[in-house]
DNA sequence: ATTACAGTGTGGTTAGACCACAGTGGTAGG
DNA sequence: CCTACCACTGTGGTCTAACCACACTGTAAT
């Protein structure tokens, strides 16, 4: 075994024995070099790992933002790794598509009235309707069907939706291009949101999911996109 | 910017561009450091966190296994990071049931009949009925959910379902020890996955998810814990 | 009381060295 | 000629020792 994922695996285990908790600080990087008897270096890979994986977060200095804390940020780490494996072209457009869908029509349905997520995606229709211009816009719709999907009060499916974000703004960002007229299908976005938002309100989950699934994949296939699955 | 990031960053554009293909190999870490005016240190951290990602696989001495080589492994990478998190007790084993639940009676629904992974499946229930204990018996339940998963052809739900596959064989384990008759409740399990599959070779979509959903939940609940969502 | 500054501890970065490993190719012995 | 051996080369893995920038802290000078 590597010598970083002995360091691993000892920070792995002082979080599942609750030694090491939520915003609780790493020892320093020379003090655990020394008490595992391995390099500072080892220590730092192991280090960087974990802030990949979106557990710690690593602040230079003294203070409250000093040293390398505990955090829980699964969706931008998941998103980032995501969005390499983009980069290698092997999640294909039409696969994220369809999982939205399934993810987003689900959450749909069981969203929770009255929790604060719902009032956070009031918000960001409300800001989607100033929007300066279309990447903002796009930017807000993603954090706007995060916020939808978290309304659920599933942790797993929060993250897994968080993790697609990045890539749903670097598509639609794309695939707007191909739109023949960019300020309808935004009226008709806005106004889809907006009945969205509102058949959720009304505990009217089975509504709500028809037209989450029906705004997904209606932009999809305007911009070219057919919503078929693919084979891998 | 960190000068490891600036790193990753070189590296992502060299995927993206296409420089850089599955099965391809990075320069070693020394030219790399050089290229990039950077202190191998900063070069292998980077690697270290592309090689968590499941994006590159690192390889000592020389020849086929040796070197960098970029590879495609979103689930290995997702299941550690989720592990890890789990370890942190901010992901509920509820949230994982039940987005097992979702994504695999969907994936049930849309299974490609005589896809390989569907023979995979089949040989993975032979070897259940010969398991030696009860360990390798979740192990190998693990992978036919896996399997059954990557039968819909979608590789985004297909990564989300191996990245659980590791925190269902540690909950799966546990939660054993709450079961009144393991002889009874393996059996059972056995004839509810020859269902399943024959539901899916025969095409039976509906049939075949209704039946994935019925086994998931009705485990849990045997084994002691409820399936209704929880608030985050 | 206020200001200025040296001190301390944090992560960030670098250079240079050595190790184990696995293939390669030359060479000595059969 | 063939075989077995062995030095060579290049890979990632690890370690040491130093320096940097940063942000707070305590103290001393004003």
């Amino acid at each position: 075994m590597r010598t970083h994922e002995l360091v691993l695996q000892w920070i792995e285990k002082q979080l599942s024995d609750g030694d090491l908790t939520l915003g609780g600080r790493l020892p320093g990087e020379r003090a655990m070099a020394e008490q595992l008897q391995v390099s500072r270096t080892s220590v730092r890979e192991a280090v960087r790992i974990l802030e990949a994986m979106g557990v710690v977060r690593a602040g230079v200095g003294s203070g409250k933002d000093a040293g390398t804390v505990v955090i829980a940020e699964p969706g931008s780490a998941l998103g980032s790794t995501l969005r390499l494996h983009v980069a290698t072209r092997h999640l294909p457009v039409a696969d994220i598509v369809e999982t939205r869908v399934l993810l987003e029509s689900w959450a749909a349905e069981r969203a929770h009235v009255g929790v604060p997520a719902l009032t956070e995606a009031a918000e960001l229709l409300d800001q989607m309707d100033v929007a300066p211009d279309i990447d903002s816009f796009l930017a807000l719709d993603a954090r706007f069907h995060v916020a939808l999907a978290q309304a659920a009060g599933n942790s797993v499916v929060s993250a897994m939706m968080a993790s697609l974000r990045g890539a749903i703004e670097n598509y639609a960002s794309e695939l707007t291009g191909n739109l023949p007229d960019w300020n309808a299908t935004c009226s008709r976005l806005r106004a889809e949101h907006r009945a969205i938002l509102a058949a959720v309100n009304n505990n009217d989950g089975g509504k709500a999911a028809e037209l989450v699934a029906a705004h997904i994949q209606g932009f999809y296939k305007e911009a070219g996109v057919g919503s078929s699955p693919l084979p891998t």
